[in-house]
DNA sequence: GGGCTGCAATGCTCATAGGG
DNA sequence: CCCTATGAGCATTGCAGCCC
């Protein structure tokens, strides 16, 4: 967006103009008729010709850095530290907070490329996982990125495959700390929406006890409980230095979370995915993306609301219901 | 007892080398 | 090109110890 700015000739786009062409981006997508005259009439004073041009300059810019032309610019993203610059920029024109992306340069340069920081797998992930592993079966990791978790690499996929079937195996020792690898069966999942995860009469003051019985009655792995609810999180809203997340929805935790008890903030970042929410859910750019296009829209996977069947073990031989994930 | 702090243990993701 | 194996780096968790 910063190469956008500066190349941008004949109009200047501030902040909030960016904003609001990034959110109708995502609400319009390329298969939406007149697109960009129905993103021009959401942006504030931006004629149609400089909408258009404004998303040629941005495409320009991704294309520019994506193929090494020009170093990337220095951007400052408060929000989220690890996502770079293309990423950034393509998941704008793809029209939502598209995280998937393969790593071109790996191993070629020599230069020390700054590690990114792990974007942990939302429960969501971890089930569409499950069920492309079932769908594709062990060692399948492209197809099972490609038709399940539209939203990892293949690379990705298969190190979470590894990590998952390690815990597997290491089962029988002695509970350790609750992990998403927990989640061994595709499980149908209650919506979790702000009124049932009150169902407990759960305040901002719950205690872990509550927390966990709730956690049971949803059928949740530990993982994936509102942190909010926590009594570390509580600690972590007095304590920020302490247990503040340092990446994901990092900047919405202390503020959003904190006014807002029941909101759906997972202690490793906003999960974007699927599940239904009342309140505002935050983009990067700190825009609401309550009803934004899911990622998948613009991956060439029609996307039907997320459902997750009846479940079965995951290591079972058959299983008892149609697989297909969307029907 | 409750809150805070420090720290070791653990878990997760990413990078990368190597083999098929 | 794809998959597997491995290890580094970093985040989170759990717990003990301290202080009030």
């Amino acid at each position: 967006m910063a190469l956008a700015q500066k190349t941008s000739v004949g109009s200047s786009w501030n902040k909030d103009d960016d904003i609001a062409f990034e959110r109708a981006l995502a609400i319009y997508n390329d298969k939406t008729e007149i697109r960009w005259k129905k993103i021009a009439t959401v942006v504030p004073g931006k004629t149609l010709e400089q909408v258009i041009e404004h998303y040629n300059i941005l495409a320009r810019d991704v294309m520019l850095i994506e193929s090494g032309c020009i170093p990337l610019p220095d951007y400052e993203f408060s929000e989220e530290p690890n996502q770079d610059a293309s990423d950034k920029e393509r998941s704008i024109l793809e029209g939502g907070n598209n995280r998937k992306c393969e790593f071109k340069h790996k191993g070629k340069s020599k230069l020390k490329q700054k590690r990114r920081k792990g974007i942990p797998w939302t429960s969501i992930e971890h089930r569409q996982f499950l069920l492309g592993l079932k769908k594709y079966g062990k060692g399948d990791w492209r197809s099972i990125s490609r038709h399940c978790v539209v939203t990892r690499t293949s690379t990705q996929v298969a190190s979470h495959a590894q990590k998952y079937f390690a815990h597997i195996n290491s089962k029988d020792k002695k509970k350790k700390r609750p992990s998403i690898h927990d989640i061994t069966v595709v499980e149908k999942q209650k919506p979790i929406t702000w009124q049932n995860r009150n169902i407990n009469g759960a305040t901002t003051s719950n205690t872990q006890a509550n927390q966990t019985t709730l956690q049971q009655s949803l059928n949740l792995p530990i993982y994936d409980r509102p942190n909010i609810w926590n009594t570390q999180a509580t600690q972590a809203i007095s304590q920020p230095s302490r247990n503040h997340p340092t990446y994901g929805a990092s900047t919405t935790w202390n503020t959003q979370a904190a006014l807002q008890p029941s909101a759906n903030i997972p202690m490793y970042g906003t999960s974007t995915i699927s599940q239904p929410m009342v309140g505002p859910m935050l983009s990067t750019f700190g825009t609401n993306l309550n009803r934004m296009a899911p990622p998948h829209m613009t991956s060439g996977v029609q996307h039907k609301p997320y459902y997750s069947g009846p479940s079965a073990p995951i290591n079972m031989d058959s299983i008892p219901y149609n697989i297909d994930l969307y029907n």
